[in-house]
DNA sequence: GTGGTCTAGACCACA
DNA sequence: GTGGTCTAGACCACA
């Protein structure tokens, strides 16, 4: 369900952290769904229980997950986390932009070159 | 000439890197000219001298200035990095796509979105 | 007759002790009332029966509630309690005083926030 | 500078969290101040370096410190806080005020205790 | 079984 | 010296 990538410089719990958001938010793992028990996925990835026991908390500080003490983890309502994270991305497209420009680059170029990466992995409209 | 955001997250001597590179690449700072001392610097900046040279190393290390024994540090030719930023700029744009596209946006919602903010903003092509 | 907010972090037992404990102070619940049975609630709450045996047991030690072995739990005098029940509001209100004066709050705005409060809300005195 | 109560449910960590968001927010602790190392408090309290680690942490997360890596944690500007901790404060009025509505206290009770309380404590307006 | 907190101790990056 | 991450392992509350 989640691997761990430990060439990553990331910490481990922010690659769960970011895994499970994802995950959350393609729909992968539904609303009320239940979150593999902080155990079993320590075990599964051969990491310690703190360090998931960490990610978790994180995810439910986030608003991604929230807690039932003594029952598990579950996946919260994330349909107003998927505009946020809409939002999230185009920022990150605003600050590529931006250094786009400084570095002379036109904004002829940046759209020929998303439509052009579009058509060749054939994803998009 | 340069300033530390000291709230910024990332290292001081990466910020240092950073600010220096873009002055390097935009043409702030040309081929040839010194940089400023070591220790000048870490004193304007109130930063520990091993901070500077820290980052003078790594700047060093990718090209961007070389050192003179006893005379300082100079900036580098830098036409072929400009070329390096360039291809930088268009991975992190196809990261960013990547990313759009997981979450369901479409390659004309994405150079919509640049084409008008390159409108507002007044820059670009 | 209850709902349990599973996204509260509170254990679930100790909400359930709060709205039985609210529903009789406020004499929704009258004396000598029959409780619904551990079962039946535990059933109708989709909740462990461990659970709901738990919040019982604290509702009769905290003379709430009293046990009739073979047939049920059943609602206790409660006149008592609610003077006690006050008390613990206007503890509670003092705490909230306290913290207000630290934070630099003068008595008159608390009593001018109450005021304007209890009129918008149309209750009280 | 701060002490620890064991016999408190609540976590260590939360504890700590706790104290220094008063220090800070009555200014005890000024912008720009240094927080204690999270090792010599640690000592000083005689408490898991972790801990404390875990409490600056969630100071950060919330805006009240910052850290420069390398060099430790410093209070951040604090004045937009004041005004949210005042707001958090009216909001647990609030609660308490309809705790009071609904076991038939009234405005009055309320404002006249607040009154009372003030003068013995010789606090407020 | 499930999560939450804490200690002890290690190792790393940064200044 | 300073913070950040992680492991190993314990103990507790809750269901």
């Amino acid at each position: 369900m989640i691997l761990i990538d430990y060439r990553d410089s990331r910490p481990i719990y922010e690659q769960v952290v970011d895994k499970f958001r994802l995950l959350i938010l393609n729909g992968s793992l539904k609303p009320e769904e239940k979150m593999p028990s902080v155990r079993t996925l320590a075990m599964d990835l051969s990491i310690n229980p703190n360090t998931i026991q960490r990610a978790y908390a994180e995810l439910e500080r986030r608003g991604y997950i929230y807690t039932v003490k003594g029952r598990g983890n579950f996946v919260s309502d994330t349909d107003k986390f998927k505009d946020e994270y809409k939002e999230e991305i185009f920022t990150r497209l605003d600050e590529v932009c931006d250094s786009a420009y400084k570095a002379g680059i036109t904004t002829g170029e940046l759209t020929e070159h998303i439509e052009k990466g579009s058509k060749e992995g054939g994803i998009g409209e």
